[in-house]
DNA sequence: CTGAAGCTTCGGTCAACACCGAAGCATCGG
DNA sequence: CCGATGCTTCGGTGTTGACCGAAGCTTCAG
């Protein structure tokens, strides 16, 4: 009776991955963290006003799924999103949910900020991040392969010229250095890895880029609309 | 108590419409719809072997939330897919879930087939589906538009000489006749609307193409791999 | 060694909701 | 006009899971 006549094998998994996102709670963790990058565990409990013992549960859930990873440093824990599948689906996800919230009065300001730049899970997306990756591969600093660009020589000496550090980037274990996101706003990739978070802590370092505490959209400052434009080839708006 | 000190203003939507698809007689429901069209309320209430007052509560809530449109047909009611974003939240979800399932043995085969060609909410999708896409425009039957694409003059030709229906297309009341939906599996558009339906009803009447009653692999027939190649520019593969 | 901090496990409470049968309303066929 | 069909609403049952406090484990500072 459990058992319809024909039920397609990943049913079931569907609906677990699917209640995962199902709890306030869990969903806010995961916003904080596609926000950002790294969160101990309180830090998240704390995100989610819930007590540190419910927010325990809710990690070991995510873990268990694969929505998360973590990295134990002496007493702490700290968490990141699992990869960029993760981020897309949770995008696509927010999409859905925002189409239906009437007052597309309110979408439209908040929305276009998210459009022109915003943090994804570490590294940089929307118009900006699209247009960083192009100018990437017209400079031939990125090459494709398989599964995701090499960077070449060139690429090298113009990242380091910048003042970016690329020399620790290939060692991180389970994390590749670049590979495409697609990018839901533009439909095109942005630039994902190891490589797309140095650069994004680079300009956030600087000031070029800022944002608020827990949000996702990044605005471009002034010295940033002055430094980036020639540093990337990127139009940036201005704040 | 209740609020946080800064929730994010559409994260309850979010959840609300997490929960929606984390419901397996639900998510059957709307994979359902997803393989095929339309169907009735009892038809879905039957392909998620639940009884028809389960099921009238989980359409009602389907439609609140905008996952699902209706129409009235005398005592039958049938449902539809509201639009291509509710399909591609749940290929999203979908993949997440898919990925976690080890065994990436048994996901190899059917994955395949999903890829080459599938069934999304009434139009053509996977390899087969992109590529159709891009000989439609390459011929001018297509030209892109605000919002979409519109059929041109050698389009309208081209298509009745084919001996599919375009002139009804644009009367369907909400529903726009083409425009692009992003293909998971590709990472590129293909197309979907009210011609995209016509065009696989065609296919499928013709018996090119053919699926198993709710599965949404389309297999391309011997006769199939014999007219479409020709018909529309494209290479399939052979079942 | 001792106390504090960060996190997890355990036990118990409470609200949400998926489910069905029965009853109620329209619509269709005769 | 009548019974049958398709769907919805209502009432009651049962399960799931989110939540917290307390207790336990490990790591760090002094």
């Amino acid at each position: 009776m459990a058992r319809p006549a024909s039920a397609s094998p990943h049913e079931p998994r569907f609906t677990r991955v699917a209640a995962l996102l199902a709890d306030a709670s869990r969903s806010r963790m995961l916003a904080y963290l596609l926000a950002g990058d790294y969160a101990s565990a309180g830090e998240l409990a704390r995100a989610a006003s819930i007590s540190a013992a419910t927010a325990s549960g809710h990690l070991a859930r995510l873990l268990d799924e694969g929505f998360v990873l973590f990295e134990q440093r002496g007493r702490h824990r700290y968490f990141r999103l699992a990869d960029g599948e993760i981020a897309q689906a949770l995008e696509a996800l927010a999409m859905v949910a925002e189409r239906g919230s009437h007052s597309r009065a309110w979408a439209s300001p908040e929305r276009q900020r998210l459009r022109h730049a915003r943090c994804c899970y570490g590294h940089l997306a929307g118009e900006l991040g699209v247009a960083m990756l192009n100018t990437l591969l017209q400079r031939a600093w990125l090459r494709p392969q398989a599964n995701g660009f090499a960077l070449t020589t060139a690429g090298v000496d113009g990242l380091m010229a910048l003042g970016i550090e690329v020399a620790g980037l290939a060692g991180q274990a389970g994390r590749p250095t670049a590979y495409p996101c697609l990018d839901w706003s533009e439909r095109r990739d942005h630039l994902a890895g190891t490589l797309a978070s140095a650069m994004l802590k680079h300009f956030m370092a600087h000031h070029w880029l800022e944002r608020e505490p827990g949000e996702r959209a990044l605005a471009v400052t002034p010295s940033g609309s002055r430094v980036l434009p020639t540093l990337l080839a990127v139009a940036v708006a201005r704040p």
